[in-house]
Parts: structure tokens; sequence; C-alpha cells
DNA sequence: TGTCGTATAGTCCATGTGGACTAATCGGTA
DNA sequence: TACCGATTAGTCCACATGGACTATACGACA
């Protein structure tokens, strides 16, 4: 039995760590997400949007809280995010941030660390860090192998890049943890910043 | 109109290029594929490989070309690609390879390189590169300008990671170009090297 | 000799995605 | 002032995906 946590799409997550800052209607959720160029992460379509949020409410993680209307516009409808979606957030990252198989999961999974605390994302991505230098050695191992059988090189172009984007994951992964180590380094919720960028909203907003 | 090559995904794709190797069924695709750790690049399962050959077949680009039994087993339906699917692998190859949003086609269109002309191969990268480098100097000055602006780094973690990795793979087409610069890199089909390739398949048969 | 797991070859269905469409309103411009 | 295009807010549908399921056959092991 998966239950709701399994079931969370990027975007679904995305929208649940956005409630985070305030309710919101999903139209509003797709400008913002768009100003913070966070569709680079996952693609923002209204029919993906507005699914997405019918998945979570009946999955209990987001709520009604209201319809309005503008003039003679079509409705808005308010979500709010209930506890059971807060929890969601931080337990979905859990799963993904120390996962190498999809990338975009991953992403997110970055993008939403600081929803942990400092010290378990450092775990989880030292986790990471180790079964990346699995993966890389095995398939740099198939890499050098495959050329010593002689396979053309033509056919192992895609291989190739595979080995140097995970040799440069895996030089970045390391130098962050270096820098998370750092005390210096500030984790956590920053209000100051999140006043800031809820002003940012508003503007958005007209 | 989109036309047939619009509508032909990763694994559409893939398949396509696989039949150029001969007739086979779909199970045998997806034993072959596996084995050659294709399923890197693509998730591969049972109900995506029957759909995709289906969808195929009826824009077609590939065709029936038999129904043979062994024993009492499920019968097994061998597919033949058509000169339209020939030219779509081509078509498809040549819009994908230089194009810097979607990743999961780029890496098939990399490892499919080969069924162009080395020149045009070399072309359509260098456009990637130059299209790759906007990107990067764009996202860079973003991050740079957050920073700037005080936005707490925690919160910048996951553009960090794609400036670095952007980094990395603009340093990688530098290399791959210069490399084909090289007359002494052997581009083109390598028949020798394809009858070896065509023992392993029939190996992997038993 | 029975049986337990795995390989073979495929079907089927619940979900998720993305793009087309609607319909009203607002801003600019000729 | 009349019209054009973009924005707002959302619905709808065709298609792609992935995982569960079926049913036979083969090999290993006890």
């Amino acid at each position: 039995m998966k239950d709701a946590v399994d079931r969370l799409t990027p975007l679904g997550l995305m929208v649940l760590a956005l409630l985070a800052e305030g309710d919101m209607h999903p139209y509003e959720m797709i400008r913002l997400l768009r100003v913070r160029r966070d569709d680079r992460m996952v693609s923002i379509t209204n029919g993906t949007m507005y699914h997405t949020v019918g998945r979570l409410e009946r999955a209990g993680l987001l709520a009604e809280v209201g319809v309005d209307r503008d003039g003679n516009r079509p409705e808005r409808t308010t979500y709010s995010v209930t506890d059971a979606g807060t929890r969601a957030v931080v337990e979905w990252v859990r799963r993904e941030l120390p996962r190498i198989d999809r990338p975009a999961e991953f992403r997110v999974a970055l993008a939403e660390a600081h929803n942990l605390e400092r010290d378990e994302a450092v775990a989880l991505l030292r986790d990471r860090l180790a079964e990346l230098t699995r993966q890389q050695a095995a398939l740099a191992d198939g890499h050098r192998g495959a050329l010593h059988r002689h396979v053309p090189e033509q056919y192992l172009l895609e291989v190739d890049r595979e080995v140097a984007l995970l040799a440069a994951e895996l030089a970045w992964l390391h130098g962050l943890l270096t820098r998370l180590e750092d005390p210096a380094f500030v984790w956590g919720p920053d209000h100051e910043h999140d006043e800031r960028y809820l002003a940012q909203r508003k503007a958005a907003r007209r």
C-alpha cells in the first residue's frame, strides 16, 4: 500500500513547499514558479498544475480555503497546505536527497533541502556521495573495458559524456559538503529574507 | 500538423535504430537494450515497449514481418524497420542534437549521432555549444546577482549545482569537438565491429 | 520426482503529462 | 473609440508511462 509521499511528483512537492509561504490559487502558483525560474526543474503547464493540485487535495495534503471572484473573471479557488502536507515535504526530501537515479527529483529535493535539519541533510548527501562514487567507478570501468575491446569511440560518445558529468557532479558534491561543514555557512529559515521574498510575490501579483 | 518525427519518443527512436541491425520481436529488443545498458538513458518497461512499437507501426515507421511460435509459448511478432523509419532516425537526431532543453532526448541523439555524416554532426554540436554557452552565462549571471542581493546560499544550492554541471558539459563538448576535428577519429559505420556485435546478440538470445 | 524460482512474451489499466481550447478582461495604439 | 493582442483562470482530452497481471516453460535443487 503506497502512501501519499510515494505518489508525490516533483511538481506536487514544489506546490506544497510553495504553500508554506502563504495560501494561493493554482494560477498564482504557476506565475510565481515561473518568475522564480523553477520551471527549469520541472515543466509547468496548466493541465499539470490543476491536475496536481486536485491530486494533492484528494490526498489531504492541501485543502480549499475559499473561492473568490474578481469581476466577471473565472473563480479563483485558494488552497492552504495541511499539517500532513508540511510533514510530507520533509519525508519526501529525506527520501529523494540521497537517491542517484531520478535526476529531476533530486534537483527539487536539493532546492528544498533547507526544509531539513542541517545535520540530516549533510548525512543524506554523504550517502549520495558514496552511491555516486560507486556508479562513477562502474561506468568508467565499463567505458575503459569497451575501449580495450576495440569498440569504436564513435559508439561511446554518450558514455564518455556521462563519465565526465558524473566526475563533475562528484567534485561539486564534495565541495558542497566541505562548505556545509563550515559553521559559517548559514542554514535553516531566514525570516528576514523570506519577508523580502513575500514582497516580491505581492509585486508579481500587481 | 505534427508529423511522425515530432511524436517520436526517445525509446521509439532507439527501437528504430535497433531494428537497423536486423528484424526483431519486442521482447528481444527489451533484452538487448538492457544487455547494452541502454536503459541508463530511458526507462524500459514491457508496457512502454509494446505500446511504443504499436505507435511506430501505426505511423508506418516499422512493419510486421511475421509471427512465429516456439512450443506453447506466446506468439512472437517480428518487426522490420521501413524506409520511412530509417529516414525518421536521421531527421530526429538532426533535430535533437543541437537542442539544450530535453536532456533525455539529447543523450539518445548523441548515442545515435553516428547515423549522421561527421560534418553535419560536428556542425550541430557546434550550434549546441553556442546555445549552452549562452545558457551558462545567463544562469551564472543570475546566480551572482542573487548572491549580490544577499539571497542566502542555502536557497541557491540547486542553481549552484546547475552552473557547475553546465560548465562541465561545456568543457566536455569543447573537448569532443576538438577530438572530432582530428581525421584520425573514426566516423561512420564500422562493419567489422558490427559483426562482432551481432554475435553478441545471438549469444544473448541463446 | 516434485516444486520453486526465474525467463519468456505479452496484455491491461490506472495515472500523469502537455497541449489545445474557452472566455472574460485589461492595456496599448492607430 | 474601436480593435488587437496579451493576460487571467481554468477545463478537457489524447496520448505516454509504468507497474501489475497472465500463462507457459525451463532449470536447479532437495
